[in-house]
DNA sequence: TCGCAAAAATGACAAATGTCATTTGTTGAC
DNA sequence: GTCAACAAATGACATTTGTCATTTTTGCGA
């Protein structure tokens, strides 16, 4: 963990209507902003890491961090990609299990942190942010079912189309409008589509030829999403 | 929806203990008990179809149900395994949408229907069922997000393995203590695995001819179960 | 700025898996 | 019991995808 900052409050906290939070009480809230520890990740940095305990949950106010989860034969599966306003690591904190994914900052991040009893005192308090709650995992549950009917059902082409739409819905676009704003390895975008990285690479190439994206660097940018649209092959 | 029977209360439930509702306020029980309807669904019957408004939460108090996602191409994911003591439509309910899945009877299946009103209610008032409630989606979660991996990662063959010892798990042995104790199409244990059908078929042949398992007709006996462990390559 | 190490890209090939066609077996209605 | 319809099994083959080796490019610290 890193050197604590208190830079903000949760009452003044930019994400304070996105997230979860936003329909707890707010004397609750006050509890939480009273006892969160606020803290900066470097890029590249891990908040947690798979096998460990939860000690709490981490709410993310600035930055972007991937969740991944350790396959059997050592190759990581990008669960999910985590922006701000969104909170971290409850799933196992809920379940009462050890972390079953590890959290690594994609660029500098900062988080609170919200220490487990409290999170679990203010959860049996406050039915409103149960409520969220329940709907935020039920929402996360969805996805993963779309997911594993896509990663069962699609060629890797629809899927990485896809996932280049997803990656634009999560973090958007930089200010020019195309580029996506978020520096991915190619290795993590294999890891997110669930196929090797060479496949990735050769397929973003085809992309490039075919005129849908374009490739400098680690940027990547839409030029015809429309086109991606199709080669997504999206039905809902 | 079937003829209404009304042959058992909540409190009688041979499921009682088993399912989700366990630690919920005994009063609350009492309300479900009296708002539920008791339906019988025959084998092959759909509970409910997918984009169908959820209405309330089945709670399946005997028999198997399947839960599956239509694929983009027409083609059917096996999303989870229901067996008594399980709910079943509280996914989408939750999240305020539409049923992103199918349910179908695998064979003749009592179940109980709770309003949705009702269910929201209880969840609101009773702390501890929803603390279940999030424990039960957490664990789902859970299991979705290491399908996942193992989809995005493992060859066939062990996913094939391990779908026959998750059936076991799920369903148990009949009393020979070898057949697993439920009827799958082989089309359906693709979609369990997702594969296609005759990738699942062949498989089942090899599985066979290894003398790990037995076939005969839809009856799956698991001969040597460790091997199958093996097989199934499975780290955690 | 150079040089090194890591990442990206590419090619050749092997292996895994899906598709299509056909045969065989099973089941249930009549 | 027979037939029709469906499910299961099998074979041949095409396609997709992964693996390994190699080259090229990039980014970064000395």
């Amino acid at each position: 963990m890193n050197s604590a900052l208190d830079n903000a409050t949760c009452q003044s906290c930019n994400q304070r209507f996105n997230s979860v939070f936003c329909k707890a009480h707010e004397d609750h809230i006050n509890q939480i902003n009273e006892q969160k520890s606020c803290n900066t990740f470097k890029k590249g940095q891990v908040l947690f890491s798979e096998g460990a305990r939860p000690q709490g949950v981490f709410c993310v106010s600035d930055g972007k961090v991937k969740l991944s989860h350790l396959g059997d034969d050592g190759k990581d599966q990008i669960i999910r990609l985590v922006k701000a306003g969104d909170i971290l690591g409850y799933r196992a904190l809920l379940s009462g299990e050890r972390y079953s994914a590890s959290a690594e900052a994609l660029e500098d991040t900062q988080v609170c942190f919200i220490p487990r009893d409290l999170f679990i005192k203010v959860l049996k308090l406050d039915s409103n942010l149960a409520f969220e709650m329940m709907k935020l995992l039920s929402d996360e549950l969805h996805k993963a079912e779309i997911k594993l009917t896509h990663l069962a059902q699609k060629p890797i082409r629809e899927r990485l189309a896809e996932t280049l739409l997803f990656i634009k819905e999560t973090y958007g676009y930089e200010a020019d409008g195309v580029t996506l704003n978020v520096r991915l390895s190619r290795e993590d975008i294999a890891n997110l589509v669930g196929t090797a990285t060479e496949s990735a690479i050769r397929l973003l190439s085809e992309f490039k030829k075919d005129g849908m994206i374009e490739l400098e660097g680690k940027k990547i940018k839409i030029m015809q999403p429309r086109e991606l649209l199709l080669t997504a092959n999206l039905q809902d």
